[in-house]
DNA sequence: TGTACATCAGTGAACGCGCGTTCACTGATGTAC
DNA sequence: TGTACATCAGTGAACGCGCGTTCACTGATGTAC
């Protein structure tokens, strides 16, 4: 077992350091700001070192993304678990998992969706991106199920609760939010609740008014 | 009238020029593959020209965010006012604005909203953002006026309106949405009519519910 | 336990490149008289 | 209408820089016998 080897000619866990460095830049300055070349020299490595481990700088980029979504997914699952055993609920810890991983993970979450026209490329990638996109999924068909969202093709309910989400997430990643007159943190967990209950609120109305 | 004068020594309007290749490369490529050199290649224009026009990278990027939250404004306004003069109408139509400009105008939209800690410290292009965003807090107050949105504090369902159309508008333009299973075209007026929808349904609901 | 050897994971110099920006210059245009 | 001159908006060469990537190399490690 040798996960830290810190000194000596081998690093011992320079991929995972890599890494580990490359979302703190990100974090900080942005992924355009993110170098190899800094990279190694913060890793205390030289410059050439990287490449036994990445491919390229699109590779090292790909890993990331690809443990994002898995800890994205990780996230979403644990707090849907912790919720109550209530649909409205469970799709509420989803949206506040998501929201929270964005604003912790800020450099993990930029590189997951930028433009990716070409990273669709990649099908490990798209793959665990899907696996997130279904555990949304799964629970807005819980809630149509528990009569706590509307019926019918869930397809928008779907897509209008990630985009509420995401939409959420970058504003605030991004620092468009006027955080002196709003604070995030307050405002997120509101948002998530607005949308629960909205839809409970219209699968009521839809019931309602069936004759 | 000089608006055209393209031959001879002068351009007589390389800042447009600039600015609309720009976004036309932006648009194509992503604003990480815009460099003021191949900028001024593709305007015809020799490599120091620009710099008579924009003082650096920066202020050119500002510029067309500037333009960018301007034309954003003007859209959202003028669906706003073809709208029938419905409440929840009128935050359709601006919702519908926010996706059509970000997908219409990709460059635009991702260099007005890159990420902006340094960038919010220009009060032109900060004060351009808040105008836009005001037309949004203005039309869900009227849908409160009207009973088409649940009363109290207009901030949340603002927040979350905005979040709503951002996040589609975001995850469209960086080609999240999977467009084999889906026609983002067609989702987005269903995704801001249910947000109409269920506006409305909590305010019914809340309502019926007053003692 | 010791030795030979293959493999792994570093080094560090070097490459070619495109970039943002500067600068002395010059051609074109507008204006005052 | 013509001339002198200031100003505007280009040119194009040059700068220094950091980048991604390559490559021959070497030290460290693991394994077979």
């Amino acid at each position: 077992m040798r996960i830290q080897k810190k000194s000596g000619y081998h690093h011992g866990d320079l991929k995972q350091t890599l890494i580990d460095v490359s979302v703190d830049v990100i974090n900080r300055a942005g992924l355009e700001a993110l170098s190899l070349r800094a990279l190694a020299t913060q890793a205390g490595v030289s410059s050439g070192a990287p490449y036994h481990h990445f491919t390229d700088r699109n590779d090292l980029l790909a890993t990331i993304a690809l443990q994002g979504f898995e800890l994205l997914g990780q996230a979403m699952v644990s707090r849907r678990d912790a919720a109550p055993p209530d649909a409205g609920a469970r799709l509420d810890a989803i949206g506040q998992a998501y929201v929270n991983f964005a604003v912790t993970h800020p450099g993990h979450f930029r590189v997951m969706f930028r433009d990716n026209s070409p990273a669709a490329r990649n099908p490990a990638l798209s793959a665990a991106s899907q696996q997130a996109f279904r555990l949304l999924f799964a629970v807005i068909e819980e809630c149509q199920r528990a009569g706590a969202a509307p019926a019918g093709n869930p397809a928008t309910l779907v897509y209008s609760a990630w985009s509420l989400v995401h939409g959420l997430a970058t504003l605030w990643v991004d620092g468009a939010l006027p955080t002196a007159r709003v604070d995030p943190a307050t405002l997120a967990p509101e948002v998530t609740r607005l949308l629960s209950r909205m839809l409970a609120a219209l699968a009521t109305q839809e019931v309602a008014g069936r004759p």
